[in-house]
DNA sequence: TTAGGGTTAG
């Protein structure tokens, strides 16, 4: 039995009161019934007939295709149309029909049209509820939040579903808030609920992490032995998930009697959300085993999932899979294709993608710009206004991006201003830290201070940390400990903070004040976040962490590793054991340094791919300084080129050198 | 005849 067939279930509290009768004095006024004449009435059934037969061949035709149950809305509203040529009287349930085709299409012009039939013949109905219904969700489908809210508030009788589609509009259109506020006030009027209800509010839950009503929601559906409408478990595992609670989701997934590929794609969702992309990836083979068909939909997490772990190999498979099976290329599933491929240093590959949209566009300028292509990234922002496409918030911060990776400060102070005065943006925290970048990487470091001094927002803790890292690179002790001490006073335990001035010490021969500040570091209890050094071989994603002895081919990595170092050594390589653990003991520097997570993935690499073949690596933090050197000596001793993506960027190594030029 | 689950860029 279908959900809406079923018996309205009442409203939890168990002492709340019935509804209240409807506003307007009650029940419905009577109306006057205005039967089409017979001749006509027979026009319509044949009309009726032909929709139904052409939906159904329509249907069965896309059913070729490999698409099910879809219906052809277009057709809908031509018959429509026609049916209205033709002087056809469309009654009450030709109405909802047509409304729903309009909600899908989001076609607002169409659908206000209908609107315009509907107030013609309003006095011909039996009943006008299920056409309201059907003009609330039309509206909210086509972002008329206002209109919709209107007909719902106009209505005389409001029933369930009137307040469901209401909920559900504003969840069509992000409103959360609103959703969950309608949600409550059904509660308390008492108008009662069902499982749609609940699917379109749990949806808002997720989105707002309003963990207590989602719970709620839980007890309800347990105590109500709801447990078996999987949709309605899909929703409460995306609710799960989305308030950070993905091992609660899992749990729920396991118990459920059938998973679909909508139940499939939550779960992976959740786990590619919370940062656990193996998990994801994972789920996402078990998908397969379980002979469910991925959509485009369970591909923008899995793809997501690739681009933040660098699976190259089986981001590419998915990206063939795509084009196999024929999955329609969303603007979303082509954004999140642009963006793997940008993250996985493939940016070339990201140009192919169709550009469609504002955010397909930012993919790729912020794409290029972390590639160290500024300057190509700023031909593509042109390149998008040519095409009349208007630049958003996101989409200056790639460019401004591109400005710094560019070291172009003339053109990063210019397009600042064009963000305010041609597109009335807002410059947001991030955006003034891209200009504090702008200045500070090509080493104007009293002018990036000057305007963080100058800034109408108070500066945050990254905002000092960029200039903390400009003070490195161009050894400006001064700004550098003025900015230290910011950092430190807005974030009092981030160890890569003090490991930048440590190392500005060190670079200008003040070691004692280096050692100081790392046993400074040491008595605060301040430990360095771990480390992860990614690599993906035969589709499989090897996770390494420093001095990790995990991996079941350690002994051979181990001695791989002692063979590397041993060769660039010969090649002028010198350890910088100022990056070793603080703990270690000075005899144990030199081995601590070369077992860094990026040095185990590299060995790993060299020992296990072809020859000549590109090393791909991805590192949760920021390649440590050590490392970088050792990679650059590395890609000219092995002849390999190796991409390290860190945590801000791209490193591609190739005869000695890195893209970054020595600055990330 | 009307309402219901999963997706993207810093």
């Amino acid at each position: 039995m279908q959900d809406h067939q079923r018996p309205q279930t009442s409203s939890c509290p168990p002492d709340q009161n019935p509804p209240p009768p409807p506003p307007g004095g009650g029940g419905a006024s009577p109306r006057i019934s205005c039967p089409p004449p017979p001749r006509l009435r027979h026009r319509l059934c044949s009309l009726h007939f032909l929709q139904t037969r052409k939906s159904r061949l329509v249907s069965l035709h896309y059913h070729d295709k490999g698409f099910t149950k879809l219906q052809s809305p277009e057709k809908s509203i031509l018959l429509f149309r026609q049916m209205i040529e033709h002087s056809v009287r469309p009654d009450e349930f030709t109405f909802p029909g047509v409304l729903k085709a309009c909600s899908k299409l989001r076609a607002l012009k169409e659908g206000e049209q209908v609107h315009a039939h509907v107030v013609k013949l309003i006095y011909g109905f039996g009943s006008t509820e299920f056409v309201e219904n059907s003009l609330v969700y039309m509206y909210a489908s086509c972002g008329r939040l206002k209109l919709a809210r209107q007909v719902f508030d106009g209505m005389s009788e409001r029933s369930v579903i009137a307040w469901s589609s209401m909920i559900s509009g504003y969840v069509r259109c992000s409103h959360w808030q609103e959703a969950v506020g309608l949600f409550r006030k059904m509660l308390q009027i008492g108008v009662g609920f069902n499982e749609a209800t609940l699917i379109s509010v749990l949806t808002a839950c997720g989105r707002l992490g309003d963990l207590e009503l989602g719970e709620w929601i839980y007890k309800y559906v347990v105590e109500n032995g709801l447990v078996r409408n999987d949709s309605l478990m899909t929703s409460l595992v995306d609710m799960y998930a989305k308030c950070g609670r993905v091992d609660t989701a899992r749990d729920l997934f396991d118990i459920m009697s059938t998973r679909d590929v909508v139940a499939w794609s939550a779960m992976i969702s959740g786990y590619s959300r919370s940062n656990r992309c193996k998990e994801a990836l994972a789920l996402f083979r078990d998908m397969q085993n379980a002979n469910v068909e991925p959509n485009e939909v369970t591909m923008v997490s899995v793809l997501s999932s690739c681009a933040v772990l660098g699976a190259l190999q089986t981001g590419e498979w998915v990206h063939s899979y795509i084009k196999k099976k024929n999955l329609k290329l969303t603007i979303n599933l082509g954004t999140t294709l642009v963006d793997f491929y940008a993250k996985c240093g493939c940016v070339d590959r990201a140009i192919e993608m169709p550009s469609k949209n504002v955010w397909t566009w930012t993919a790729l300028i912020q794409g290029l710009a972390s590639n160290g292509q500024g300057k190509k990234a700023l031909r593509y922002y042109n390149l998008m206004l040519q095409e009349n496409v208007d630049p958003n918030d996101v989409t200056f911060i790639g460019v401004l991006c591109a400005c710094n990776h560019a070291g172009l400060v003339d053109e990063g102070r210019s397009y600042f201003v064009s963000m305010i005065r041609d597109f009335g943006i807002e410059p947001r925290i991030e955006h003034y830290g891209c200009m504090v970048d702008v200045f500070g990487r090509v080493g104007l470091i009293e002018e990036a201070y000057e305007f963080i001094k100058n800034m109408p927002i108070k500066p945050n803790a990254v905002i000092w940390r960029t200039l903390l890292a400009s003070c490195r690179v161009y050894r400006n002790v001064e700004i550098g400990e003025e900015a230290l001490k910011h950092v430190v006073r807005l974030e009092p335990v981030h160890s890569g903070d003090y490991i930048l001035l440590s190392n500005l010490y060190a670079s200008i021969g003040r070691l004692e004040d280096a050692t100081k500040l790392r046993n400074e570091m040491k008595m605060l209890g301040i430990k360095k976040n771990p480390g992860y050094s990614y690599i993906e071989l035969d589709g499989i994603v090897h996770e390494f962490l420093a001095e990790d002895s995990g991996h079941p081919q350690s002994p051979e990595i181990y001695k791989a590793i002692e063979n590397m170092m041993e060769k660039i050594k010969v090649a002028g390589y010198v350890p910088d054991k100022l990056q070793a653990r603080l703990e270690a003991e000075e005899d144990d520097k030199e081995a601590s340094i070369s077992h860094h997570s990026e040095k185990l993935a590299i060995a790993f690499g060299l020992i296990r791919t072809s020859p000549g073949s590109t090393i791909r690596i991805s590192k949760n933090l920021r390649i440590c300084s050590d490392c970088h050197s050792a990679t650059k000596i590395i890609s000219k001793v092995f002849s390999r080129e190796i991409v390290i993506r860190d945590r801000s960027r791209f490193h591609h190594f190739k005869d000695g050198s890195c893209s970054c030029n020595d600055f990330w």
